[in-house]
RNA sequence: GGCCCUGUAGCUCAGCUUGGAUAGAGCGACAGCCUUCUAUACUUUGGAGAAAGCUGUAGGCCGCGAGUUCGAAUCUCGUCGGGGCCGCCA
């Protein structure tokens, strides 16, 4: 197929004379696979674009290529016998990895939730970690050597609030004790100090006292702390697992905190920062409408800025990494865009290399989600939630299922419905969450999706004779020209170009949009094409080996997204 | 006050990076299709009826106003609406 292109462009610059062509791809196929719109060269040559078409046409000869004037544009339309040839044989060769890159070496570290151990995760953890999650694997695809990092924010106001509520109204009870998943336990002990908060104002003194007891080392307070943060951490990993999330190294602020003085005050040496008129040492980005920013206080105790500063250094020492991707929400855009700054200040080698992979909030239909308040739609809850429903969608269609199988499927469709619905949406969006509309099986979601697979799954199964089957080399390709099946070779043949610009854009969306698409595609074939009552059994072959193509990529794709594929649902 | 994101069908969103041929989906509404490779299934030729399926119809000054261009949803400037950020909080 590139070949092909390829070819069509050199053949453009030789009869034009243009340095670079631009080929489109026109909106609908009875218009060919690639167009040359001919308005650029109305100035040079002061003639009319259907003119300037005609002349071009005439220098054009390729072998398997008919280019056509179709008004302004000149409109090439490769023989469908080799576009089904080149794709079929290569997605057959080499199957879900069709489309990938090889490896260059590159390190790429993907940041990805950020957890408080405060509290449980709730959907815009959720959002973050399927967006973490799905762009570590189309970067993989791309040949990154992807490793996922997190940091947890294990230390602070926030957990000495659980604390506290945990010291005041707990009585002893425990997660074990109480059979609740020990993060919630956590996160219940932080909504009673908010509540307790509100009458009794002055517990924020004891906040305060707490903190410093817990910086001071106290013995029973650093008990209590470990064991909390325990119950918060196991909770996590309980949830991670469910969504398949794997960490490669995880870096705790309490064991960072207190790092990255030096980093600043060698910077203050260096004339790279200068001291305020209270004696913090500063950052000033004024020329680059930044303002100006503390990076250390007065008093030598660090802030936030200061941890990620020593962070990013002490990952660099760990990987050596080529690129650093943060999977942060965009209430955090310019914490990030100072932060980067201060890399460049410091001449870091990876200065250029970071990138705030920001996203949008998830907000309810009553607003924002508040943890404080326990308006927060809980990962655990939901994941829960939208496998029953699966469930009962299963149940509907199949009554003799046993149990395991029902789990499985029901874990799957639901799982497919999440991450689809996440991840549609173009990462920056902030998007609304409404239980009763987003949690569809049906449309453009990912049951849709998985449940083309399923379909063509289930023709493979129904194909009896199966010693008719030849392998695909003998297969005749040449005879899949209706077009029916060029819309879907051609959907086919774009997937590396998809995955290369979701990877570039860092946009999942991208891939779900394609891989919508796709099925929808095969869904028309499906009812227009009948393959197992082909006219022919060579007919009927090639038809399958168009099929199980289709059938790898929609398995390959819903990959990136974490989804997995079911032969029958 | 400064900065960032956003405004496309009743609702939810693609498309904008790289300007081009009638602006696309999903949901909802209305009208249909098919029984095949999918669940159930009564009956007299025939009919009923089923989809994580398909088709059609209605629905758009692409927020508004200028500019650049042969050509703007896409680029530039302005303007209005929505969200966020600019703490010695993390």
């Amino acid at each position: 197929m590139d070949s092909i292109k390829e070819q069509i462009i050199s053949t453009l610059k030789d009869v034009t004379g243009l340095d670079e062509i631009r080929l489109e791809v026109p909106p609908n196929p009875e218009m060919g696979d690639f167009a040359f719109p001919c308005f650029p060269l109305t100035k040079q040559l002061k003639k009319a674009p259907t003119e300037i078409a005609k002349d071009i046409q005439k220098g054009i000869k390729i072998k398997n290529v008919e280019a056509k004037v179709i008004g302004p544009y000149i409109n090439f339309f490769i023989d469908k016998s080799i576009l089904a040839e080149q794709i079929i044989k290569d997605i057959e060769e080499k199957k879900t990895s069709f489309g990938c890159k090889k490896p260059k070496g590159e390190v790429v570290l993907v940041e990805s939730p950020g957890p408080n151990t405060n509290k449980p995760l709730h959907l815009g953890h959720l959002r973050n970690i399927l967006l973490g999650q799905s762009i570590a694997r189309i970067l993989k695809s791309q040949g990154k050597d992807v490793k996922s990092v997190n940091v947890v924010n294990d230390r602070g106001v926030h957990i000495c609030k659980s604390m506290l509520a945990y010291k005041m109204f707990a009585d002893g009870k425990t997660p074990e004790s109480e059979n609740k998943k020990s993060d919630h336990f956590v996160g219940d002990m932080y909504v009673e100090y908010a509540k307790a908060e509100k009458d009794n104002p002055e517990m924020g003194k004891e906040i305060q006292d707490l903190l410093v007891k817990w910086e001071e080392g106290d013995k029973d307070t650093i008990e209590l702390w470990k064991k909390m943060n325990k119950w918060a951490l196991d909770g996590f990993q309980e949830t991670y697992e469910k969504l398949n999330f794997n960490i490669d190294k995880e870096y705790l602020e309490s064991e960072t905190y207190k790092h990255g003085k030096d980093i600043i005050e060698k910077g203050l040496k260096d004339n790279l920062f200068e001291k305020d008129d209270d004696g913090n040492i500063v950052i000033r980005l004024k020329d680059k409408n930044m303002g100006t920013k503390v990076l250390l206080r007065a008093n030598g105790t660090s802030v936030y800025i200061t941890q990620d500063i020593y962070m990013a250094k002490l990952r660099y020492d760990d990987y050596k990494f080529d690129e650093m991707i943060y999977v942060v929400g965009n209430e955090q855009d310019y914490h990030f865009k100072v932060l980067f700054e201060v890399f460049e200040k410091l001449k870091w080698k990876f200065a250029g290399n970071c990138k705030h992979f920001s996203y949008g909030m998830v907000e309810l239909p009553e607003g924002k989600m508040k943890s404080r308040e326990g308006t927060v739609v809980d990962t655990d809850n939901l994941i829960d939630e939208v496998t029953g429903l699966a469930r009962e969608e299963i149940k509907k269609r199949y009554d003799d299922l046993d149990f395991d199988e029902e789990e499985r499927r029901a874990n799957a469709i639901a799982m497919s419905a999440i991450r689809f619905f996440i991840l549609k949406f173009d990462p920056v969006r902030n998007f609304v969450f409404n239980p009763k509309e987003s949690l569809a099986f049906e449309g453009e979601t990912g049951p849709y999706v998985q449940y083309a697979y399923a379909r063509i799954c289930s023709i493979f199964r129904k194909l009896e004779d199966s010693e008719g089957l030849v392998k695909v080399e003998d297969t005749n390709l040449s005879l899949l020209d209706t077009e029916s099946d060029r819309k879907l070779l051609t959907s086919l043949s774009n997937y590396p170009t998809i995955l290369e610009e979701s990877a570039k854009n860092l946009k999942p969306s991208t891939l779900c949009h394609y891989l919508f698409d796709l099925a929808s595609t095969f869904n028309e074939y499906y009812r227009d094409i009948s393959i197992l009552k082909a006219e022919t059994k060579e007919l009927r072959n090639a038809r399958l080996a168009l099929l199980d193509a289709t059938r790898t990529i929609i398995k390959s794709g819903l990959g990136y997204l974490g989804i997995d594929v079911l032969e029958q649902m």
